[in-house]
DNA sequence: CTGAAACATGAACCAGTATTCAACTACGGT
DNA sequence: ACCGTAGTTGAATACTGGTTCATGTTTCAG
């Protein structure tokens, strides 16, 4: 369910005269697997009540451990909060990264991605209720997280003119604007309603990216 | 600053012998004004601090009267927010969807489109702290909000199918995909950088819409 | 086997703040 | 000028839930 490391101490700090912030990384295997036990219980606790009615009592419920527990393996809520952002983070860009770059060429790469983007969706409901609302809990793990997954597409758009793929204009903005796209459509149509296959919105949104709105 | 009723009492109650919801629209112009001055104050609270950091007691302070007078206009935190964001999607769609019809032709009215959101954004800098968090507060009127675009986005695409100005393909699909990209181009080009003129990044996101990335 | 480090426990503490309410003042019609 | 209604006030109430901590148990290297 997780991929990345979910360490709160993003700066590995080496000095420390003072027990800097404490090291909460799990020594041994019990640890490791009350840590996991935790994870899994707060992105479902998040996920179905969004940050604030999250209970740090109710995730330890859910997990089967104590409210102290908690504490030996996170430093806030927040903290734990932010654990997730990043990982839900990492798990989207490993899973769409990678469809859309198998593709044989960008355009079909795109629709490929979108496909992929809406599946994911439906298989994590939480992503928006975690990742989104960062914006309101963490905002700067949600600029990280929106403005990296651009400067990747924005980049890997830029080789595909550079292929003869599409066409020039600000890829930057091309990012942002298909960005959007994609995270809108994942909602309305992997969260909301799933009456229609990922292939079939996929389908429609990548003819607009493709060949725009202009009868041919 | 505002633009529609702003009550609270969607349902005008006529029958009732128990005093219902008592009514608290203002009924002197002293009143209306205290309203006026503490909705401002909340545009502010709210959009510097977000919905769980803003307080009651700040918003009053705010608009510079007591805690009690906010109840006076308010039957609660949650009931201020939700007018706040039936406001505000009023305005953004009495802003842009007139700028949209009053252009020669759908293509072109997208891109002024697209402009004017970005330029109602820069004025409007809590819309997002507003309107996107009401997800994790008042999911409904969230929903509300673009599902009512988006419907009235599909009907106006149809409908320029029918004169020819588009190709055919599922309106509602295209709808929610163009609406997300104004969304995240308003959030990163409106709100967290104003680097470029709205009118750049419309010119980029426009000629996305009407012709695609594929190479002419 | 053994002791120190890891890990577990949950009652108690505490800070923040939404909401209430009883007393008071200004307004506007007559 | 007078009175009922609208509006104002802010201290007190009530409650929620994050965080701490002193105590007890498990793990594992030596």
């Amino acid at each position: 369910m997780n991929s990345t490391d979910l360490s709160q101490n993003g700066h590995a700090s080496a000095d420390s005269a003072v027990p800097a912030t404490t090291d909460k990384t799990p020594r041994t295997s019990r640890g490791r697997k009350t840590l996991r036990a935790i994870l899994d219980a707060a992105v479902e606790e998040f996920g179905a009540r969004g940050y604030h009615e999250a209970a740090i009592s109710r995730i330890a419920q859910r997990a089967g451990v104590a409210i102290g527990s908690f504490y030996t393996y996170f430093d806030s809520k927040e903290a734990i909060f932010r654990a997730l952002v990043a990982d839900m983070s990492a798990q989207v860009r490993d899973t769409v990264g990678p469809v859309i770059l198998a593709a044989p060429d960008r355009l079909s790469g795109e629709r490929a991605g979108i496909a992929a983007f809406i599946g994911f969706v439906r298989e994590n409901k939480a992503l928006y209720r975690i990742i989104d609302e960062s914006a309101f809990v963490a905002e700067d793990a949600y600029r990280k997280h929106y403005l990296d997954i651009a400067q990747g597409y924005a980049a890997s758009l830029t080789e595909a003119h550079g292929r003869g793929e599409i066409s020039d204009a600000d890829m930057e903005v091309r990012a942002w604007a298909i960005m959007g796209m994609n995270v809108f459509l994942g909602l309305r149509f992997g969260v909301w309603d799933e009456s229609q296959t990922p292939d079939a919105v996929a389908a429609v949104a990548a003819d607009l990216i493709s060949d725009g709105l202009r009868p041919r």
